[in-house]
Order: structure tokens, then C-alpha cells, then sequence
RNA sequence: GUGCUUGUAGCUCAGUUGGUUAGAGCGCCUGGUUGUGGCCCAGGAGGUCGCCGGUUCAAGUCCGGUCAUGCACCCCA
């Protein structure tokens, strides 16, 4: 049996050396995102059951069989949301978005997928995504693209590889749906049992196969971007053009298909080597998502980012998280009477130097032992407050790197402190 | 959901062909005289050997199941 302390499987508790690097890259974001003039959502962790279903697609993986579903006391089936768009879209239907207005948004949080643990992939694990809503036009999707770049660069992933491709309109999928089912029919019988279903069910995605019979016969396939209509294709040639004229380096990925029902035109994902068999650091697309009630779809372009996998690609790159002390000024109170009295030293130093960590030993335990304690927190002061002090109105302080200790007049300690500990 | 892997102190691990009180390193606590850390020394605390069942005179060691970990597949972030 599990013990109960455990956390489920595919969940992990966070502490605090790791929380650190997860701010930064969550400050990361939102400077970037600000600066692209993207304003901070937050939506429901979870949503009914039908805003995950409609938007994604019934059909799909994720919801057939990756998502948490359940029952609220109402009867109403509730889903633990396993991605950001629907949400998000559906939030945005909410509010109303007028004719010819844009949204742009930027979102981090937890997510949830019943699938199994593997490096880089858990049940509860949290995406940073942007969703830019009410634009039909290819040069948003360049500059989507451009960001999710930026960004990456931003908190120093490096070495990271752009793949784009189209799905065109839903006014093209029927015929690139025949195209592919005539290219594969005679060789449907020679491929893997997942693929043979595929043929019936989701043509597509024979293209993604990474079985081994299958691939060569996919990477013979008709280029999806081949069978689109005009509007589709020349939409798709702007977003290209437009990449390679704002310098973004990517690969045209014809096969690239995503498992996503809602995406038209632009799919894209960004790989990095340093994740293991998952290596997809983020992906995205433009999407249409419309709502029981809605009379328009709402169509928009975003991308999401795992940012475990964000911080997988940062540590195969030797970048880690922050060395940080658990206290900068350790206050010793020696003996009963120099408790509370440290308590207080610690609050006034609070409120002195917002920037830095005070922590106050509260046990009377021998000095010796709160030296240790002092020590081990890798404080770089510790100021000492016993009987003597306490009677003269001073402290003893002393530095612990070098050992030097002084006795400093109470109304005296902040500038002594703010000299020598020249951080504020 | 499938396959493989691993599961012994807080952490990293050792534990011989099943055999008496389960070990190490690190960490932790206390002390090395009067109010001082890091090094050193001495003591100490801490383990139902993941859990349940089976085989056996005897199981951390063998068998089965189960839970959990890690990785891979499917698919995705």
C-alpha cells in the first residue's frame, strides 16, 4: 500500500531551491509577454467536462482516455483542465469579444493528463501559454512564434529546433482526409494495428507514426500543405516567409500533425535534445473553438510550453537553480530573557532590509548550538543577544565568513548592518 | 493501458551460496567546562529491510501478489 504521505504518482511536492528557478522562469514570462503587450489570465483549474470535449474533440486522446473527470455533488461532470486554450477561449466567449477586437493573453498553471509518468511528462504538471484571440492574420502567427523564441532565449534554452506546418481550413480536411486514405489504402494492410485503426478513424495521424513500417511509408505521403486549397496555401506561405524575414530559424515539417481537433492553418512545435523521449518543449497552433451558444467561432493562435520540461532543457544546459542562504542574519537570543527580545530585533531588521532573509532562534538552546544553527543556514551574520546586551542596549555581531565580531550600540546596528552587509 | 527497471536509516548505498543483536558514508542531536559556528575528537538518536501472503527449522536474501519509483511505448507540454 502507498502510504499516505506520498504525493499520487505523476505529482511532486516542490521545495524551496527548485521553486526559485521555477519564479524565474514564471518572471521571465511575464516580462517578455508584457513587453509583447500580452495582459495575465487566470482561469478554473477546472471547467465542465464539454468545454475540454467540444474544443479539443471527442475523438481525441486526451480526452478519450488522458483526462480526469469527475462528478460534483450536483451531478454535473467536471474535468481537471489537461491543457489552457479551451479555458481560456471559453473565458474569452464569456466576456464577449466584440467584432474586430483582439485579445491577447498569457497564462502559467497546473494541468492534468492520466497518463504515466516518464521523464519530462507527469499526471499534474504546469504549462505557460499565450493565446492571442480575434486575429485571422498570418503575421500574428509569426510573431507568436517569434516570442515563444524570445522567451526561450530569455531563460537560456539554446539549441532548441522550430518545426511548423499547416492542417489548412475545415473546409480542406475532407479532401486532404480522401487524398491520404487513397495514398495509404494499399498499404494499410502492411502497417502496425495502431495505424490500421488510424486509416478508419484518424487518417492523419498515420503521418506521425513512429513505427517502423510505417515510416517509410508516411514519409512517401502527399504533403498535407500539397492537397490544401489556395486561401490555406497562401496563408501558410506568408507565415513562412514571414518567419525567415523576422529570423526565426525553423523547419517546414509536412507530416507534422498535432492531436488537437480545434487547430487550423499554423501547427508548430519547439524539440530540444536535452528532455529525453518527450522532447517537445512546447507546441501550438491556430485554432477555431466554438461554444454551444456562441454564434461565431472564436479563432486565435497561442502555443503552450511545459515548463518541466523548460527546466529539463535548462538543466541538460548546466544552468541550475539558485544557490540561496535560508537566512542572511541569524538572531541568537541566549537564555530565556533573550527570546522575545530577538523576536523583536528580527522584526525591526524585517522591516530595515526588505531584501534579505532574518530568521531568530527561538529554542535558548547553548550557544554553541545556535551557532551550529547559524552555520548551517549559511547566515552571513549572526547577531547575538544575551543577558550583557540586553542590560547595555547592544548586540554583538558577528560575521561569519571571516569570524570578526563587533559589540554595536542597538540604535547603532542598522548602519553598522548596512555597511557591511552591502546588500540592502 | 502495455513492457522493462528499481524499492534496506533523513540522503547515497553495502548486505556474501537464505542462518544468531541489519551495516557504512554523509546528514542530524549532545558534549569536548564558564556566552561562539565551519575542521577535528567522543558519544547518541534514527530502520515494521515498500506492503501482504507463501516456501523453509530459519528470508533483507527464494516464490507469488500488490503498491510505489524510474524509463520506454501510445500520445503529448
Amino acid at each position: 500500500m502507498a502510504s499516505i504521505t506520498e504525493p499520487l504518482p505523476g505529482t511532486s511536492d516542490i521545495w524551496e531551491p527548485e521553486t526559485l528557478d521555477w519564479i524565474t522562469l514564471e518572471n521571465a514570462a511575464r516580462n517578455v509577454f508584457h513587453r509583447y503587450g500580452y495582459g495575465e489570465i487566470r482561469t478554473p483549474i477546472f471547467e465542465r467536462t464539454d468545454v475540454f470535449v467540444k474544443s479539443l474533440g471527442d475523438e481525441t486522446d486526451v480526452v478519450q482516455k488522458e483526462m480526469y473527470t469527475f462528478q460534483d455533488r450536483g451531478g454535473r461532470s467536471l474535468t481537471l483542465r489537461p491543457e489552457g486554450t479551451a479555458g481560456v477561449i471559453r473565458a474569452i466567449a464569456n466576456a464577449g469579444l466584440e467584432q474586430g477586437e483582439e485579445k491577447r493573453v498569457f497564462y502559467f498553471g497546473p494541468m492534468f493528463r492520466g497518463e504515466r509518468p516518464a521523464a519530462g511528462r507527469r499526471r499534474q504538471f504546469h504549462q505557460v501559454g499565450v493565446e492571442t484571440v480575434g486575429s485571422n492574420n498570418p503575421w500574428m502567427d509569426v510573431e507568436v512564434i517569434a516570442m515563444l523564441c524570445q522567451f526561450l532565449d530569455s531563460i537560456g534554452i539554446t539549441g532548441s529546433h522550430v518545426v511548423v506546418n499547416t492542417r489548412g481550413l475545415p473546409e480542406d480536411r475532407a479532401r486532404v482526409t480522401s487524398a491520404l486514405k487513397e495514398y495509404f489504402a494499399p498499404k494499410v494492410g502492411e502497417m502496425c494495428e495502431d495505424c490500421r485503426r488510424r486509416f478508419d478513424t484518424n487518417v492523419w495521424r498515420m503521418l506521425d507514426c513512429k513505427n517502423e513500417p510505417c515510416t517509410t511509408f508516411a514519409a512517401g505521403s502527399p504533403k498535407i500543405v500539397d492537397l490544401l486549397g489556395e486561401e490555406s496555401r497562401t496563408f501558410f506561405e506568408k507565415v513562412c516567409q514571414g518567419l525567415r524575414e523576422v529570423g526565426v530559424e525553423y523547419e517546414f515539417a509536412p507530416r507534422l500533425v498535432r492531436g488537437l481537433d480545434y487547430y487550423i492553418h499554423t501547427v508548430f512545435e519547439v524539440t530540444h535534445s536535452g528532455l529525453g523521449a518527450q522532447d517537445a518543449l512546447a507546441g501550438g497552433g491556430r485554432y477555431r473553438i466554438q461554444f454551444a451558444g456562441s454564434k461565431t467561432p472564436i479563432e486565435g493562435i497561442g502555443f503552450a510550453a511545459g515548463m518541466e520540461r523548460l527546466l529539463l532543457a535548462r538543466q541538460s544546459l548546466g544552468i541550475t537553480a539558485p544557490d540561496v542562504r535560508d537566512a542572511d542574519i541569524m538572531v541568537l537570543g541566549l537564555g530565556e530573557s533573550a527570546v522575545l527580545p530577538a523576536l523583536q530585533l528580527a522584526q525591526t531588521l524585517r522591516g530595515e532590509f526588505a531584501g534579505l532573509r532574518v530568521k531568530a532562534d527561538f529554542t535558548g538552546r547553548s550557544m554553541k548550538a545556535q551557532m551550529r544553527g547559524a552555520n548551517k543556514a549559511r547566515a552571513q551574520v549572526a547577531l547575538i543577544l544575551g543577558e550583557n546586551e540586553l542590560a547595555q542596549g547592544t548586540v554583538v555581531c558577528k560575521m561569519m565568513e571571516t569570524s570578526e565580531q563587533e559589540t554595536i550600540a542597538i540604535n547603532e546596528l542598522n548602519g553598522f548592518l548596512a555597511t557591511k552587509l552591502n546588500a540592502r
